[in-house]
RNA sequence: GCCGAAGUGGCGGAAUCGGUAGACGCAGCGGAUUCAAAAUCCGCCGCUGGUAACAGCGUGGGGGUUCAAGUCCCCCCUUCGGCACCA
C-alpha cells in the first residue's frame, strides 16, 4: 500500500508550506463586505524593541485563535498589524550603537515582522502601519491642529516631573514610584511650557460610558473609575488679610467646616512665595521641599511636613483666625493648590497637626459612637456637634446647609471635581512626532496651516546623548507664517498619541486623503476583540477612549467607544536562578541553562548549572526580565518545536487572564500531543480506501458512545474558546477526546465512519491554535477546501443523546455509592434503588431516614441519623 | 492603607448555576518494545491506615449557612496587580 501522507510530524516543513502559501494568496487580507457579519481582532501592537518576547507570543496568540475562531463562524475577520514605533528605546539605541534611531527601528521591525510570519498569525499584512512613517503621524498632527481649533488644546507653564536620564518630561500617570516609568530614575521638579489635551472636559462621558462596555473585565472599569475620580464637594474662599484674592480650596466635606484649625498650601503657591519673601527660614524650607520628590504616590509615604507661613486666614462663618501653612503634601497643580485641614476627621491633617501640635476639633460625632480621636481621625460620617447654627444635623444634611449658605454669600460653589488631569502631551525628545505648531515673533503660538503638514521628523540623524537633533538643529526650526519668521515648536508628542487611534487606521490604512475613510471605519469599527496586557489598563486604554470620542466629535467615527470586549492577558513567568559571590554580588543564570534533580516523588531538590556542574539557588517563578536573565527567547522555541507547538503549550498551560508559567516539559508535552493527533491521522489515512457506512442508525453501544463524545467535545470545545476564551480546558477536551479515538478500532465501515466524522472534528477544532497541522491533516483528511476558512463543526444533539446516567448516592453528603440508571428513570425508582445499594445500606441500616434529597440525573442524598 | 484578583496533589491547572474535588498535561514509579538508547505503547499516581473491599482526612487558617460548600456569608493570614492621604 502507497504512503498517503508522511508518517513523521516534521514541523517545519509543514509550517514553511503552509506559511508561504498564505503569503502568495493574500489570503488573511479583507475588505469590507457589507452583506457579511464583520469581526475585528486587534491585539496592542508592539513596540519594535528589537525581537519579540514571549509576553508577545501569548498575547499575539490569542489574538490569532480569537481571529481564526471567528473566521471558521463565517466572519469577515479583520487582524491587523503594525508598530508603535515612535519612542525613548530608539533613542538610547541610536546612542549606544552609533547609529540613527530612524534605522534602527526599521530594522527591527524587518526581523520582527519575520518572527511574526513564522508564528503564522493571520494578518492582514496590507494594513501593516508604522508610527513614525510621516503618512502616519502626519494626520495626527492635522487632528492636533482640529482640536487647536475647538479649544480643546491649551499651553501652560507648569510644574512638570522630569526624568533626569531620559531628559524627558512624564505626565503624573507615568511616573511610578517617584520614579520614570520607563527609565526608572528619580523624578525632578521644573517648569517647562507644555501643550495639554483637554481630556477633563471629557472626565464625565468617560466615566459614564464604561457602563456601556459590557465586554470588559469589571476589573479593569473598576481602575478607570477610580483614576477618573468624580467627587462632588464646595468650593470654598477664605478670605486673607492684607491680599485682594481670597484662599481658595475644595473639600467634599463641608459638614466638618467647623472643625477647620489650619490651612495647607503648595510649596508654589503665591501666598507662601509672598510670605518667604520676607522671612529667609521660610524661604529656605519651600526650597528644601520643592526638590523633593511630587509625584502623587510618593507624597503618600514621604514624611509630612510644614511650616507656619505667618499668614492667617479667616474662616467663612466664624470669622476666626486661621494659621496659613505650607506644606509638602499639597499639589500646586491639583485643585488650587491649597487645602482646608480639618485634623478631627481627616487621617493626614489629624497626623499633621498631631506632629506640628495644632489644635483638634471634633465637629462630628459619628454614627456607630465608635472612634477615639487621640489615636486618630474619625473619618466617618454623623451629626454635627460644636458647629454653630448647624449643630445637631447629619452629615448629608450639614453639606447641604453649609453649602447653601457659602453661596448665598456669594464665597462657596457647589463643584464637581475629578481626580483626573489634563494630559500634558509634550515631550523633548527627538524620535516622536513633531508637535505642529508655530511660535511667532509675538510669543503666541500658532498651528502650522494644513497645506504645510506634515512636519516631518528627519530621520537621518546623529544623537550625540542629551540635545535632540531637531532642538540643536536651528536650520531645521526656521519657517515662515503668513510672511512673518516663525519658529517650529521642537517638542514632539507623547508616543500615548500614536497608540490611542492606530485602531482606527487600520481601517483605511493606506487612505491618503484623510485621516480616516469613515465608510471603511464604520465599517469595521468597534474593534469586536481587543488582547493586550493589563498593564495597559489605565492609560492606553484610557487615551484611546479619549481619542475615539474626539474622532466621533470630529465626525470622522460613529460610535462612543473604540473596544467591545477586552481580554487582559496575564505575565509570562519563568524559573530564576541565582549565585551570590563572597561580595554579596548576585548572578543570574538562564534557566535553560540548568539542570534539575529531584527525589522519587519528582518533587526539586536541587538544581546545578550544567556548565560546571555546581549548585545554583532557586529564586522562584518571576516575570520575564533581563536583570533576572529568565526571558525565554521565542525564537529558539520556535526553531526547536516549531510554532504550533509554542502556540499550543500557551494557550494550554494557563487561561488567559492568569501568569503563565513557561515549563520546557510543559513544551515537550504539547509536541508530544500534535506527534500523536499526526500519527492518529496517517494510520487513518492508510484505511481510506476502505468502505465507510454512509449513516449512523446501526452503531453498536461502543460505537455510539464514542460518537456521544465526539460531539460532546464539539459541543464544550465551541463554547470554551467563543463565550468563555477558556482555550486550555478547550484543548484539555480535545487531548481527551483523542486518547478515546487511539483506542477505537477501524474494523467496520461504521467504525471508519465514526473515525472520519471524529478526525475533520479534532483538526479543525485545533486549527486556530495549530494552523499549520491543521492546514496539512486537513488536506490529507482528503478535503479540498480552505482549512482556514472551513466551517467551525456543528454538534448533533441527537448523538449527544444519553439512554442512562450515572447517578452519585451520598449518605448525610457522603459518596457511598453509584447507580446507573435509565435515563427516563422515575424520582421514586433511583430513590429505591440507592437504598437498597450494599454500601449504601452499611450507613443507613441502624439509623432513621429522616429526608432524602434527588437532584434529576445526577445525585441522591439521604440523610439519616 | 484602599481597590481588585488569587491561594486546590510533587508541579501547571480542572471543577462554567451550591451537587462525585483533582479533568487534561507535566514530573515520578512499574512494565512492554529494543542488542542498547531515544521515541512509542500499557499500567499506577492527593495524604494516612488496610493484602483488599473499604474507611478516615483533605481545596491558605478559623467560624457560619445548607441535606450538600473549592464554590455562598463573616473574621483572619499570605501572594500578586493597581492606586496613593483626592483636599
Amino acid at each position: 500500500m502507497s504512503k498517503l501522507m508522511q508518517d513523521h510530524y516534521d514541523p517545519a516543513a509543514i509550517e514553511a508550506a503552509a506559511q508561504q502559501r498564505w503569503e502568495n494568496d493574500n489570503v488573511f487580507a479583507v475588505s469590507e463586505r457589507p452583506d457579511q457579519e464583520k469581526f475585528y481582532c486587534l491585539s496592542m501592537f508592539p513596540y519594535p524593541s528589537g525581537k519579540l518576547h514571549m509576553g508577545h507570543v501569548r498575547n499575539y496568540t490569542l489574538g490569532d485563535v480569537v481571529a481564526r475562531y471567528q473566521r471558521m463562524q463565517g466572519k469577515n475577520v479583520l487582524q491587523p498589524m503594525g508598530w508603535d514605533a515612535f519612542g525613548l528605546p530608539a533613542e538610547n539605541a541610536a546612542i549606544q550603537h552609533k547609529t540613527a534611531p530612524a534605522k534602527w527601528t526599521y530594522q527591527n521591525i524587518d526581523y520582527m515582522r519575520d518572527q511574526l510570519k513564522s508564528l503564522g498569525f493571520s494578518y492582514d499584512w496590507s494594513r501593516e502601519i508604522a508610527t513614525c512613517k510621516p503618512d502616519y503621524y502626519r494626520w495626527e498632527q492635522w487632528f492636533f491642529t482640529k482640536l487647536f481649533d475647538k479649544g480643546l488644546v491649551y499651553k501652560k507653564n507648569a510644574t512638570v516631573n522630569w526624568d533626569p536620564v531620559d531628559q524627558t518630561v512624564l505626565a503624573n500617570e507615568q511616573v511610578i514610584d517617584g520614579r520614570g516609568w520607563r527609565s526608572g530614575a528619580k523624578v525632578e521638579q521644573k517648569e517647562i511650557p507644555q501643550w495639554f489635551i483637554k481630556i477633563t472636559a471629557y472626565a464625565d462621558e468617560l466615566l459614564d460610558d464604561l457602563e456601556q462596555l459590557e465586554g470588559w473585565p469589571e476589573q479593569v472599569k473598576t481602575m478607570q473609575r477610580n483614576w477618573i475620580g468624580r467627587s462632588e464637594g464646595v468650593e470654598i474662599d477664605f478670605s486673607v488679610a492684607d491680599q485682594a484674592d481670597p484662599l481658595t480650596v475644595y473639600t467634599t466635606r463641608p459638614d466638618t467646616l467647623y472643625g477647620v484649625t489650619y490651612m495647607a498650601v503648595a510649596a508654589q503657591h503665591p501666598l507662601a512665595r509672598q510670605a518667604a519673601q520676607s522671612n529667609p527660614e521660610l524661604a529656605a524650607f519651600i526650597e528644601s521641599i520643592k526638590s523633593a520628590k511630587m509625584a502623587e504616590a510618593d507624597l503618600a509615604t514621604i514624611e509630612k511636613k510644614g511650616m507656619d507661613t505667618g499668614v492667617r486666614a479667616t474662616h467663612p462663618l466664624t470669622g476666626e483666625q486661621i494659621p496659613v501653612w505650607v506644606a509638602n503634601f499639597v499639589l500646586m497643580d491639583y485643585g488650587s493648590g491649597a487645602v482646608m485641614a480639618v485634623p478631627a476627621h481627616d487621617q493626614r491633617d489629624w497626623e499633621f497637626a498631631t506632629t506640628y501640635k495644632l489644635p483638634i476639633e471634633p465637629v462630628i460625632a459619628p454614627h456607630s459612637g465608635e472612634g477615639d480621636i487621640s489615636s486618630s481621625a474619625i473619618t466617618e460620617k454623623g451629626i454635627t456637634i460644636n458647629s454653630g447654627p448647624y449643630t445637631g444635623l447629619s452629615s448629608e444634611d450639614a453639606f447641604n446647609a453649609i453649602a447653601a449658605a457659602l453661596e448665598k454669600q456669594g464665597i462657596g460653589r457647589r463643584q464637581v471635581n475629578y481626580r483626573l488631569r489634563d494630559w500634558g502631551v509634550s515631550r523633548q525628545r527627538y524620535w516622536g512626532t513633531p508637535i505642529p505648531m508655530l511660535k511667532l515673533a509675538d510669543g503666541s503660538s500658532v498651528p502650522v496651516p494644513e497645506d504645510q503638514l506634515p512636519v516631518i521628523l528627519p530621520e537621518d540623524v546623529v544623537m550625540d546623548g542629551t540635545t535632540s537633533p531637531i532642538k540643536a538643529d536651528p536650520q531645521w526650526r526656521q519657517t515662515s507664517y503668513q510672511g512673518q519668521p516663525a519658529e517650529h515648536e521642537t517638542d514632539t508628542f507623547d508616543t500615548f498619541m500614536e497608540s490611542s487611534w492606530y485602531y482606527a487606521r487600520y481601517c483605511s490604512a493606506n487612505y491618503h486623503d484623510g485621516m480616516l475613510d469613515p465608510e471603511q471605519a464604520n465599517y469595521w469599527l468597534p474593534v469586536d476583540q481587543y488582547i493586550g496586557g493589563i498593564e495597559h489598563a489605565i492609560l492606553h486604554l484610557l487615551y484611546a477612549r479619549f481619542f475615539h470620542k474626539l474622532l466621533r466629535d470630529a465626525g470622522l467615527v460613529n460610535l462612543d467607544e473604540p473596544f467591545k470586549r477586552l481580554l487582559t492577558q496575564g505575565m509570562v513567568l519563568a524559573d530564576t536562578y541565582y549565585r551570590e559571590d563572597a561580595k554579596g554580588v548576585t548572578t543570574w543564570y538562564s534557566p535553560l541553562d540548568v539542570d534539575i534533580q529531584r527525589d522519587e516523588k519528582g518533587k526539586i531538590v536541587s538544581a546545578v548549572l550544567r556548565s560546571d556542574g555546581q549548585p545554583v539557588n532557586y529564586g522562584g517563578m518571576t516575570k520575564m526580565s533581563k536583570s533576572k536573565n529568565n526571558g525565554i527567547d521565542p525564537q529558539l522555541m520556535i526553531d526547536k518545536y516549531g510554532a504550533d507547538t509554542v502556540r499550543l503549550f500557551m494557550m494550554f498551560a494557563a487561561p488567559p487572564e492568569a501568569t503563565l508559567e513557561w515549563s520546557d516539559s510543559g513544551v515537550e508535552g504539547a509536541q508530544r500531543f500534535l506527534r500523536r493527533v499526526w500519527r492518529l491521522v496517517a494510520d487513518f489515512v492508510e484505511v481510506s480506501d476502505q468502505p465507510r457506512a454512509d449513516n449512523w442508525r446501526e452503531l453498536t453501544t461502543e460505537q455510539e458512545d464514542l460518537r456521544r463524545d465526539v460531539h460532546r467535545t464539539i459541543q464544550k470545545v465551541t463554547d470554551d474558546m467563543g463565550r468563555r476564551q477558556h482555550f486550555n480546558t478547550a484543548i484539555a477536551a480535545i487531548m481527551e477526546l483523542l486518547n478515546k479515538l487511539q483506542k477505537a478500532p477501524l474494523a467496520s465501515a461504521a467504525d471508519r465512519a465514526l473515525m472520519a466524522e471524529a478526525l475533520d472534528a479534532v483538526v479543525l477544532m485545533l486549527a486556530p491554535v495549530t494552523p499549520h497541522l491543521s492546514e496539512a491533516l486537513w488536506q490529507a483528511l482528503g478535503h479540498t477546501s480552505d482549512c482556514n476558512f472551513a466551517d467551525w463543526p456543528g454538534y448533533d444533539e441527537q448523538a449527544l443523546v444519553e439512554s442512562s446516567v450515572l447517578i452519585v448516592v451520598q449518605v448525610n453528603g457522603k459518596v457511598r455509592g453509584k447507580l446507573t440508571v435509565p435515563a427516563d428513570a422515575s424520582e421514586e425508582t433511583v430513590i429505591k434503588a440507592a437504598l437498597e445499594d450494599e454500601n449504601v445500606t452499611r450507613f443507613t441500616a441502624d439509623k432513621t431516614i429522616r429526608k432524602q434529597i434527588y437532584v434529576p440525573g445526577k445525585l441522591v442524598n439521604i440523610v439519616a441519623n
